[in-house]
DNA sequence: AAAAAATAGTTGCATAGACAACTATAATTT
DNA sequence: AAATTATAGTTGTCTATGCAACTATTTTTT
């Protein structure tokens, strides 16, 4: 099958890669230098708890788009840092609850200055409408890519 | 100081962070699919040899964004699989160019179709003005961020 | 009810990557 | 010319993460 010929600079891979990873870096170092002992994608799971505290670990995985084998360790690097526990469902012992402790939950509000300079920082010049267009595009991709996958595993 | 109250889901870390994972996942997978051994990130240092072919590794690092200590695995894992070569300046010793070997151009070479479809699925429905539009407010962000690391720097 | 399949979580193994501390070489100062 | 500083690359240590194979439950089939 052919596809249109397009150079590769039309497309994302590059910057979306780079760019993600320079706000990640970013953030963690931003959060080092405010003396929090935290990294950024721990501190995603800590947002995440703030508002749905006792999710099922799978659902954590789901909803970061990650895998359940990398939030295990992920879990645990943060339970070893005493800011969340893992309780067994007792209606169904399949299942881990994650739960912030009173620590984890001091710590998410700590971060909070911290982390709107960061993001007023990376964001500045950048309008609202700007972020919504890059989030709705950034979207459909994750769409396609939902797609493609189902449609591999149906073969 | 304060900044303005802002939700973070105005704001792109989780969507960019999942959308460049899952591009890459996917990227990395169809490449698995076509019997290529490559990772994706192996994929774009081969992508940007077969322009600048000898480069030395430190520009390889910039120019990926990447700590230099990161590009020595990379480098040497793509090493172990015959596709580079590390040869040594010899008008700057320090310096270490990094050339494609014949395996790694005829792979590279073997990718490109797969490559094509697969961004071809993953940007389906977006239009080149909107990947543009993306790309220039990413750039910005990055722009952004090393502006601020830079006067952190000088202080 | 017994067998099979699905689901949740874990562990081993691999790549990738950041940071800090280090070596070697080159360029700049003094 | 000697000392200092800057640059390029490397290695140790840690986090993060994907994949595959595994165990323990629960749900669905038969």
């Amino acid at each position: 099958m052919e596809y249109p010929q397009f150079d590769f600079k039309d497309t994302l891979i590059p910057s979306i890669g780079k760019t993600a990873k320079m706000m990640g870096i970013y953030l963690g170092r931003s959060l080092q230098q405010s003396q929090i002992d935290l990294t950024s994608k721990q501190w995603v799971l800590l947002k995440i708890l703030h508002r749905q505290d006792g999710i099922p670990q799978n659902d954590l995985a789901v909803i970061t788009e990650r895998n359940k084998a990398s939030l295990v360790r992920l879990i645990h690097n943060m339970e070893r840092k005493g800011l969340v526990t893992r309780i067994q469902d007792p209606s169904d012992k399949r299942i881990n609850r994650i739960f912030l402790t009173k620590r984890g939950k001091q710590i998410y509000q700590k971060t909070l200055p911290t982390i709107r300079s960061a993001f007023h920082e990376m964001q500045s010049g950048i309008s609202r409408d700007e972020i919504d267009t890059v989030n709705s595009i950034l979207d459909r991709i994750l769409d396609n890519i939902r797609q493609q996958e189902q449609s591999c595993k149906s073969i």
